[in-house]
DNA sequence: TAAGATTGTGGGTAGTTGTGGGTAATTTCC
DNA sequence: GGAAATTACCCACAACTACCCACAATCTTA
């Protein structure tokens, strides 16, 4: 049953212990391949949830932002936003990881969490947050929408 | 008698039993290529139906979400409206498939099923579901068939 | 037409998975 | 340096899932 390496798609509905821990979910585990250690990089989403990157996958954008020059401003805020909250993760015997204090008020955590696959990372989200979130985004513009789905065939 | 590989025609009644498991008709089951390793992927289909990919099928779709960044606001509720509802489901030794409850729930499926061959992809109806949809479609203005026709030979 | 193979459907069981909590090791802070 | 707090590791258990077997209906073939 093992699709790609490092890819994950699909929605569960867990939860966040009082310590902190959160299951990845056992399809998402099996995806990883060895050389991720176990380890998952958490960061900041761009939305208001958690995201969560296998090891591999963040090592690639560690060399993307190396390559960002700090002479243009925008860029040195972009390191800065997305390196200071990021922290790394390895998952424990029972497939949990361990949230920092600061990621689960960022995303406004509660004991339900919906974690969600999106293909090269790992979403976490307060079911809530995640409802108001896809209504703003019906107000995306359909055109520009239907511009990406004309290129991707389903 | 095969026609050509992962292609589906064909319309199908079967039952979704208690365990939330659908058979895959043996003639599609025998049009899949090897590298499909057993697996489909079930995703919400654009109507209120599943569509189940064959897994190459699918990597391809994967493939292209790999490359939107998710800088971009579109780019990233278009992959999370595409992965987020899609699974991963191997069949088993008797031909069938699992789907996951929150597919079952969008496509307001019953026990008795139809499946049908959508080419690239399958398709699971609940048969009244597809009943209205079909008279829906009747009303199909018949330039958009006239637009259709200079895109495809028949 | 009869025997054999294949196909669709149902259900039991063993292993896996998600979740909670306990204890030892490590870190932090006075 | 030692107490308190935090973290990492381990065990336990209920719920679920994947796998297996069984059987009737249909199709194939000799």
């Amino acid at each position: 049953m093992t699709l790609t390496n490092n890819t994950f798609i699909g929605e569960y509905a867990y939860s966040l212990d009082s310590k902190g821990r959160v299951n990845i979910p056992a399809k998402f585990r099996q995806s990883l391949s060895d050389d991720n250690e176990g380890t998952f990089v958490i960061a900041r989403g761009m939305d208001s949830c958690v995201w969560v990157y296998p090891l591999i996958q963040w090592k690639d954008i560690e060399s993307n932002l190396r390559n960002l020059s700090s002479l243009s401003k925008i860029n040195r805020t972009f390191v800065r936003n997305t390196a200071r909250y990021a922290s790394p993760s390895t998952y424990d015997k029972q497939g949990r990881i361990t949230l920092t204090p600061s990621l689960i008020d960022y995303a406004d955590l509660d004991k339900d969490v919906l974690i969600v696959g999106m293909v090269n990372k790992i979403e976490i989200w307060n079911p809530t947050r995640l409802d108001e979130t896809d209504k703003q985004n019906l107000e995306i513009d359909p055109a520009a929408y239907d511009e990406l789905a004309k290129n991707i065939i389903i």
